[in-house]
DNA sequence: CCAATAATTCACCAGATGATGAATTAAAAG
DNA sequence: CTTTTAATTCATCATCTGGTGAATTATTGG
């Protein structure tokens, strides 16, 4: 006798299911972070059985590594940038980092900085990250000591993950609906003092 | 017949109970944000039965919320910046917002910044008190239209979040190590042309 | 001293959580 | 066609979650 149809087994060829994971899982942690995230709801967003999440990803840590696995590699991003020249550096860094803010990557980058910013352990991972792409590329070839380009970064850094974070995931207005143009001209003197002008005020020393 | 010597009834005469969750949901608030820190840890934490955090507090949103009550005014730590001469205006709130984060506040403000991140309901909260502490009192009587004076404020915002993220969440070296003065020297000047400089680079209107 | 108040603990709930192992079935490989 | 492989579902686990209500007892106010 046969059993009652059921919806059992393989179906798709492709990673249909992958891929809708993959999606869900970017929206949930970019809207509620990693805890607030649960891999059931994950699974009811694209509509897939609980188990299928584990078969594909093998845990909860696994899928956020996986869904935020930027979509656009942040040294191709950046790339070419320590060879322009100082004086036109800051528009060009500002200005990537934007386009790639805007551009398709947008979901995970927030999930990225919810998920990491979210817990003591994971923020590790944003410090290494950081570390490794904005504070080697941004500085390359700039004249002063290693411990004073290091500092330099570091101020970069400052202003463009605040810049993101005011702009793109607490949303402030007007900064958040201005032109993107205006606000790279608004922004990269900034950087630009912090890379090549003079940081310390009138008769203070490092 | 007198029952088995119980540890049950009423102990300490003070809020010594209250004192301790509240101080134990500070630290685990910051260090694993909101929906990663459970009642119960709280409640291990400080030695107290899981019901008394209800007893006191309510639920867990009440939790956060008097945990993060921010130990100094936020008026108050801005107190005065708006009678002060614009030109010394941006030293004034970077001094202001770096002592206000290295004092008895920081672990408040970084479970604040932690949990409020965290998730997208509880940014709101953030964009909120941001717009009405920052927005509002930095940026009082400078000239101007209002639309622009938001937009430098919100400038400001960024430099000023994206600072303390990086000096006291993300601690990136050596900028995390530096000392107060020298951070002031070197931030309040982006600060300072934000609030009263040229904004846009030679032949940008905003 | 007595009554009101409040701090503390206990037992318990319904629900969600991350995870596992086996069963079923379709597709791909031979 | 047959075997292998992999996608899908189901049932189930132990555990933790936030939360409730009542019992117990020390302190406090009168």
């Amino acid at each position: 006798m046969s059993l009652p149809p059921s919806r059992r087994g393989r179906r798709s060829a492709g990673d249909h299911s992958r891929q809708a994971i993959l999606t869900a899982a970017r929206k949930l942690f970019a809207e509620q972070g990693f805890e607030g995230t649960s891999l059931r709801q994950v699974a009811r967003e694209s509509s897939v059985d609980p188990a299928m999440v584990h078969h594909f990803f093998g845990g909860k840590d696994e899928l956020f590594a996986a869904s935020v696995e930027l979509p656009a590699d942040p040294a191709e991003v950046l790339a070419g940038i320590e060879n322009l020249d100082p004086a036109v550096r800051a528009e060009a860094i500002v200005r990537a980092v934007l386009r790639l803010w805007e551009g398709p990557a947008q979901h995970g980058l927030v999930a990225f900085v919810r998920g990491t910013i979210g817990s003591k352990a994971k923020t590790a991972l944003l410090r290494e990250m950081v570390n490794r792409v904005i504070l080697s590329r941004v500085v390359a070839g700039l004249p002063g000591t290693p411990e004073e380009l290091h500092l330099r970064s570091n101020l970069v850094a400052s202003q463009v993950i605040g810049l993101m974070l005011v702009r793109y995931v607490i949303k402030l207005e007007p900064l958040a609906g201005a032109a993107r143009e205006d606000v790279i001209q608004m922004v990269a003197p900034t950087i630009q003092r912090y890379l090549t002008g003079e940081l310390d005020g009138p008769g203070a020393t490092i």
